[in-house]
DNA sequence: AATGATTTGCAATATTGTTGCAATATTTTT
DNA sequence: AAAAATATTGCAACAATATTGCAAATCATT
């Protein structure tokens, strides 16, 4: 079962509220939220674990954290290539205005920018907010 | 007096709690957080005018946000030419792990990127986290 | 100075995030 | 396959953050 791998993969134990929310993700065509996951109404998985896998997920490279401008973060798979850890978002975000799906753009590469003297850059990412394919009539 | 300029132009009007925290965004370095100013020693405005200000700024155009993973938004002064309402944030802000200010390249702009068929771009954010200048070596 | 419009602070409430710990489930070892 | 060791879960309590209505205070206009 392809959950099951991607867990073991990460090391981490196979348990049911790991597997549901995952299933999840793969469901879900765009980002989600703590919030989203929540109040799914098919899961019943308390708050605190839902924290904590999400947590966990990110920090063994499953997910990763897209910044956004309401006081949420968004989650979203990564790829196979992300390595756990010592993660770089290398890809771009589009978040739509109309139907609010965030979409991994997982072909347009985060542009390298040259920075004042002094600067070092360690990680980038790039947030555009538009009309997604879906929405433009 | 500089700050009441601002407020005036904007169409605010001019009080103690918008001069104040104004004068904050004027005094420091970074982009602030709403926590950065409500535990501002020097300041004592209740919890609930420092979110309402935020927001006027933000639809005023004095301030603008910045989006972060740590489930807080950053705030920072705009440049003049930043115009209220439809407002677009195309310059880099960079997040420094170290001393943990966030700075506005204003210097620095958002470069275009090419996205997939359909993708209608608004608006776009670019975050750098790295070290500063203040904190290499 | 008086009026009207806007802003502030308080109180109450809602939402979101964190911690410790016992019970449960999973993995490993025998 | 059962026991031991390890890891995860859910509850409860708590902490932090955000929102709303409304009366009092402040600000802008006359």
């Amino acid at each position: 079962m392809q959950k099951e791998a991607v867990l073991k993969k990460a090391g981490l134990s196979v348990t049911e509220s790991r597997k549901t929310i995952l299933e999840l993700f793969f469901a879900s065509e765009g980002a989600l939220a703590h919030a989203d996951i929540e109040k799914h109404s098919s899961i019943n998985i308390d708050r605190v674990t839902v924290y904590r896998t999400l947590q966990t997920f990110v920090e063994s490279g499953i997910i990763h954290q897209i910044p956004t401008t309401d006081n949420t973060i968004l989650y979203a798979l990564c790829k196979d290539s992300c390595e756990a850890g010592h993660h770089q978002d290398e890809h771009v975000h589009f978040i739509c205005v109309s139907c609010n799906k965030t979409n991994c753009l997982d072909d347009v590469m985060v542009p390298m920018v040259k920075l004042p003297k002094g600067f070092l850059p360690i990680q980038t990412a790039m947030i555009v907010k538009g009309t997604c394919i879906d929405c433009r009539n």
